[in-house]
DNA sequence: GTGGTTGCAAATCCTTTGCAGACCT
DNA sequence: AGGTCTGCAAAGGATTTGCAACCAC
């Protein structure tokens, strides 16, 4: 099934997805894992089971309300409310591994580097997604390891 | 235990640990799973403990002898040997979304931009581990969606 | 001989899946 | 009503760990 298919399939709303989009929108610059919305949403009183969550944010991710990130191979995956689809077309995301924040940020350096390395490989070059692409790395407020 | 002590610290030679690092050394321009070094080892008639080799490969990540690279959310650790420190810094991973396929390759460019980065962010810059991202896109082999 | 090492199996962690019943539309 | 969605438990894959036997030094 395509992406486009996944979409245009019915989607039901149910309480439980509106908990678990509450959840991330409630605090758009963070990132939640799996066990941390369980968690949150069993404190609150309505509890939803942690395979849902995951069923959730997949099809979250597909639709494209939700962003997943792998933080480090240390921790679990992240998920993170997109406010606003557009917002993200134009920069780039670096994450660090120690604290989890992402900082966004513009480069024309990275543009030139995009456009080398399409041109560079063969056959036929690679289109680099810088949308897709998070560089990760250690912010400034992290102590190095 | 500090990495300094660790590296201190005795460590035998063993069959075993030989035979993990002439696997990863038998093509040092390449990546292996801890499952497929298990595997090579094994058809070799010369089978390694899966434990082992996790082990073994963890040790020789730490002494510095092999790159531990975590290239997707699909897949599992790959481990490349290092020839030489300064012939493995340079290069990054192209992961190609619709096929999979890894591409290394390397770029001035990206080094540049890299460095921009770390003195552009705020506060403290931002140091990229170019060992831990991966570009994501689009392989020219494989067609436009 | 001693203590790092190995192999095996069991355990762990995160995530996915099978299935029966519950719930949208 | 009909198909989707949920919850539970069990399975799954990658990696780690406990432990007795092992072997390098």
């Amino acid at each position: 099934m395509t992406d486009a298919e996944k979409q245009k399939r019915a989607r039901r709303n149910t309480r439980q997805k509106k908990l678990i989009l509450d959840c991330l929108a409630s605090d758009a610059g963070r990132h939640f894992t799996a066990d941390e919305i369980v968690d949150i949403l069993k404190s609150e009183g309505a509890p939803v089971a942690k395979s849902t969550v995951y069923r959730s944010l997949a099809a979250l991710e597909a639709s494209g309300e939700v962003r997943k990130y792998f933080l480090s191979e240390f921790s679990s995956a992240c998920y993170q409310f997109v406010a606003d689809a557009k917002a993200c077309a134009e920069h780039y995301h670096l994450m660090c591994v120690s604290c989890g924040k992402v900082v966004h940020f513009e480069s024309a350096e990275l543009g030139r580097a995009f456009r080398e390395i399409e041109s560079a490989q063969t056959p036929g070059g690679f289109f680099v997604d810088g949308r897709r692409t998070v560089f990760y790395g250690r912010c400034g407020e992290c102590p190095a390891e």
